[in-house]
DNA sequence: TTAAACTTTCAGAACTTCTTGAACGTTTGG
DNA sequence: CCAAACGTTCAAGAAGTTCTGAAAGTTTAA
């Protein structure tokens, strides 16, 4: 299996920043040319296409499964196992950034919490909770926003972004509207 | 100078998450304990804290001034370097977020226009061309709202954010209110 | 049950990044 | 101008990571 020129350029570009930031480049290559195939590859394509070692690539595959990225397959008659990028690049986006709270915010908002917890001891202490107050705060907040906006279907969210900025447009209408009626509770 | 066990915990944390994405261990350390110190620290006080050889803390201080974190100070009769974090933390989060996609994503989003110019050979290149502008457009919808978003007040981003999937009810609410004026033009 | 066709694991080689002390450069006060 | 006090750079050793081939494990068809 060869790589057209384009394609080729691709896959060298995700593996270069792949390694910008955690990833690593073999696994960004594998899944840059998962993600232009028109069919799902098995692990000797994928090492033949990037002139990777079998066993890289099996690795670099875990990898990407556990990043819930892939797609297992099979085909009729085939024993090999064969790998797809979702279609949806929503789906890919959404995903990644689920995964990446997960390992990257999850455990810095329970480390926080669990110091937010103890006794300052001296004046040192209490401003270094304050900090972390205030950086708990904001990482709860950015990242319930994202999941619950995320729960929204793909049209939703669409015009919602394309709405961009004028968004406040929207919001200060709707104070006008709600001080025209009467109060109703609100969260904060 | 030496750390509270409070503000070590902290520290340490932050070392290991740092080597979670792109940023190295040292780095991450440094930036913790600018972030939770009272006063401006300079680079000997955090060679010490940290038990890093000072060439270690001036490399990362460069490191933390290219990616605009650390502000440097001067104090009256003292010619050395005093460096802080910012205080505000919707300041800090916006530069890591600017920061972040003038590294991670604006190189890929310049590679992919590129290749969408190209005329494609074949049909796997028709394919692969289709599932690229599929990434350009999400990509630039998603930072282009981003970076749309970014530029209103803190007060009403906070207001948005704690609105969460409720927006979706205000522009429900929009789009009624609309219906019932004459139409205006928008940017589909 | 066996052999063929796959996939996974692993120890170590190859490669990359990190960290340091030493050397060098710059500024300041005397 | 000099010496002291800083900050920066750099070469090289240490530490960490990636990649490979060989070996072991698993599944399937006959």
């Amino acid at each position: 299996m060869t790589l057209t020129p384009l394609a080729q350029r691709f896959v060298l570009h995700f593996g270069e920043m792949g390694s910008r930031w955690g990833i690593n480049r073999t696994v960004g290559q594998i899944y840059a040319v998962l993600y232009v195939s028109q069919r799902p590859l098995n692990a000797d394509e994928m090492a033949e296409a990037l002139s990777f070692s079998r066993s890289n690539v099996s690795m670099g595959l875990k990898e990407l499964e556990s990043w819930r990225l892939v797609r297992l397959e099979h085909q009729p008659g085939d024993r090999r196992e064969y790998y797809r990028a979702p279609d949806d690049v929503w789906a890919i986006f959404r995903t990644l950034a689920e995964e990446r709270r997960k390992r990257e915010v999850d455990p810095t908002l329970s480390m926080l919490r669990d110091a937010l917890l103890e006794t300052p001891q001296g004046p040192e202490d209490a401003h270094a909770q304050r900090r972390m107050r205030e950086m708990h705060d904001l990482i709860e907040l950015v990242t319930g926003w994202f999941s619950d906006v995320q729960r929204l279907d793909a049209d939703t969210l669409k015009r919602l972004m394309r709405m961009g900025a004028r968004v406040q447009k929207v919001l200060e209408f709707g104070d006008k509207v709600r001080a025209l009626r009467p109060a109703r509770a609100t969260k904060e």
